[in-house]
DNA sequence: CGGAAGATATTGTCGGACAATCCGGCGTGA
DNA sequence: TCACGCCGGATTGTCCGACAATATCTTCCG
């Protein structure tokens, strides 16, 4: 064991540069700062950056497995952009991950710390509904996270965030008005209600219902809000 | 990973250098090259394949991302090892999504030739269920593909391979026997039957026995298959 | 025998180099 | 005018070498 010395310095370096390059280009995707099927120039980011070009192509290399850039050979990376049926596939998965999400949070909620989170969580996206978009997004991805982590499921929380809730959101952001925050926060109170009630298969319905929801909502969008289907 | 499409394949040189390292270290993942835990160093590996160590790195990115490996700062990449729980966990995700792609397929089963591929796989499991181990893993790892790809959705075909059903079996390869692989077959039938009679729910609860016994066995191995408990 | 100091190995990142490939513009011919 | 093919710049894919930061091994000393 190495030396311990003086006061232990929170290791604020435990991520590598590439992951950074990550972050900031997920953080860029959330404020809207890209714009799907942008392209995205090596040499532009690390100048932006202040990077490598390897560095650079490792965090391409991650957000490509993530499914969040589109790399094709020698015409490089650029903003995935989805499909009507794109959009359909996601959510058809999301529905299954998050219903499991929940059902699983729902049986396994135990530590009493738990339960403050979820309320926490909830009282925070209502206070963030009428404001901030961007924030609002932000905690919206934390109430699906801590619902992975209350399942105590590693994995889900491993593949949630990949699974480009990201994306849709990014691509289909402007569409979600007020009105639609409103019946977002409705839809998760009766999912949070239904898990402090260790009701497992209630919760898991209740989310499904609100994803299916919000995947009627989306394929109801002109096509313009489309990339051209690839089939 | 790819190369399952149409018969048209006019991209044979589509896939960069570092693609080809991630097939090789996955196929020496198959055949039991690699041990779990095992560490993976950049110059054994530029020098192995040819290549140079950005390649190799680059490659390891995307294996992280997918879960394969695990690569921690400064400490490099080693095989992923799972514990009692990281197997559950993810035996959890694969049963709903498997789930989820068995009854997709029955519902959108159409086109006449998938009959007969669901019928190819299963007999080429037959032929191979008594001789090598290694080509009745991957045959295996087509069913699960091909029953993506019939259900008509490009993100379950993206995200099932992603899902360690690789490591699963990597790390617990050793324990299907033959008499283990009768009974995979047997599961796998009444699958293909149900999909092939458009009975939805009924393939979707066939499959999830089916992840649900496999779990089962694999809960059963003493501890020293796997890794000790990261929590 | 334990543990600390030094030596060695490995990784993280940068910069440069070069070939392969793509893309946009230009000229030519019909 | 339009189609077509060629050309040159721009961008990517890959290799190489360099160096600092960190981890791991070795050795020596009390």
């Amino acid at each position: 064991m190495a030396k311990v010395g003086k006061g232990v310095a929170p290791r604020a370096s435990a991520v590598s540069t590439s992951d950074q390059v990550v972050t900031r280009i997920v953080r860029g995707l959330y404020e809207g700062q890209y714009v799907a099927g942008q392209k995205l120039v090596e040499a532009d980011l690390t100048q932006r950056f202040g990077v490598g070009r390897s560095t650079v192509r490792e965090a391409f290399k991650r957000l490509e497995a993530e499914g969040l850039i589109a790399v094709s050979l020698h015409k490089g990376a650029s903003i995935r952009s989805l499909s009507r049926s794109d959009a359909r596939d996601i959510l058809e998965v999301v529905e299954t991950l998050t219903g499991l999400s929940a059902r699983l949070a729902a049986e396994r909620l135990s530590r009493p710390g738990e339960k403050k989170m979820l309320r926490d969580v909830m009282s925070a996206l209502k206070t963030l509904a009428a404001n901030d978009s961007f924030e609002f997004g932000r905690q919206r991805g934390r109430f699906y996270l801590l619902l992975a982590q209350i399942a105590g499921n590693r994995e889900l929380v491993r593949l949630l965030p990949m699974v480009q809730v990201h994306l849709v959101r990014a691509q289909f952001r402007t569409t979600s008005g007020l009105e639609a925050r409103r019946q977002l926060i409705e839809d998760y109170e009766q999912v949070v209600a239904a898990i402090v009630a260790n009701r497992g298969v209630q919760a898991e319905r209740a989310m499904k219902r609100h994803i299916r929801n919000t995947a009627r909502t989306i394929q109801r969008l002109p096509d313009g809000f489309f990339a051209p289907s690839a089939e």
